[in-house]
DNA sequence: AATATATACTTGCATTTTGCAAGTAATAAG
DNA sequence: CTTATTACTTGCAAAATGCAAGTATATATT
């Protein structure tokens, strides 16, 4: 079989890039880190905080401390959970859904940019094997063992 | 359209999962910035300094630094180019020429492990997907300034 | 030839990010 | 009731980052 790594170490490095640009917003800047993190939190319904630092493969205490510079930015709220107080419960205040949705439209762009030189055939084969790596990588073993 | 930016996003996490994982290869740790610059100097025909750091779209600053880590762990030279002797030559000592070939290894071994969920048809239509998306990437405006 | 400009790289900060070890507080298990 | 376990925080110390300013060499201008 052909060197799969350069095709993969090429392609990811370029979604590095593209992320590494998309991430202010009016007056407030966003790290990739943080992008990240407003993602996961937007996508799941009030996770805490252990959950979301585990998907996204982060260790808990560099975790806790960007999710406490998020809150500073009122991006994040941080609610205890009644039944177990040990857990909190994240969020995305107004502002940061706002930062949130915006990021999502700006890599969206991007993206459309970039399927723009392709045509429609291409487009959906790439799609669907994109879709189809997603799935394998989930059930692999090696990688990714964070949840989706 | 579909919301591109979800399937994306989920991909690249999961292959910058994958990549922290490989980077120790016997004694020797390396970061995964440094991982993918001894990558690009094997792939490069003794590239100098800054077309390193514009491929990686690295600030040249920090890359001057990493460069002189790795120098320092015997697993990159820098050789002054007689021609024009603000350039410096870099390449990988045969310890780092090891290293990289085998964090390589490593990496194709997961990519087998993950393409191993697929079909072959399926395989090859992700493949030729990936292909797709590398030459789009390279044709868009937006994403990726950086050369290949 | 002399001066100015540009390029390739380095160094000096000051800030941010990181992760291990050790801590607190709350729940669960024995 | 005592002992884990779990969820999260804080204290370092190390590493990574990037701007500003520096050195040294090469190129362009006059």
């Amino acid at each position: 079989m052909e060197n799969l790594r350069e095709l993969f170490q090429v392609m990811t490095r370029r979604f590095g890039l593209l992320n590494k640009n998309c991430c202010q917003i009016g007056g407030i800047e966003v790290s990739l880190v943080q992008s990240h993190i407003l993602y996961e939190i937007s996508r799941q319904n009030k996770p805490s905080m252990q959950h979301v630092a585990d998907t996204l493969g982060m260790d808990i205490t560099t975790f806790s401390r960007q999710i406490q510079t998020l809150v500073k930015m009122e991006l994040v709220t941080k609610t205890p959970l009644p039944e177990d107080r040990r857990v909190y419960l994240l969020a995305l205040t107004t502002e940061g859904k706002f930062v949130a949705a915006t990021i999502d439209e700006q890599m969206n762009q991007y993206l459309n940019e970039v399927f723009a030189n392709m045509s429609e055939f291409e487009r959906e084969m790439v799609i669907k094997s994109v879709r189809l790596l997603n799935e394998a990588m989930s059930k692999s073993s090696v990688c990714c063992k964070p949840l989706a």
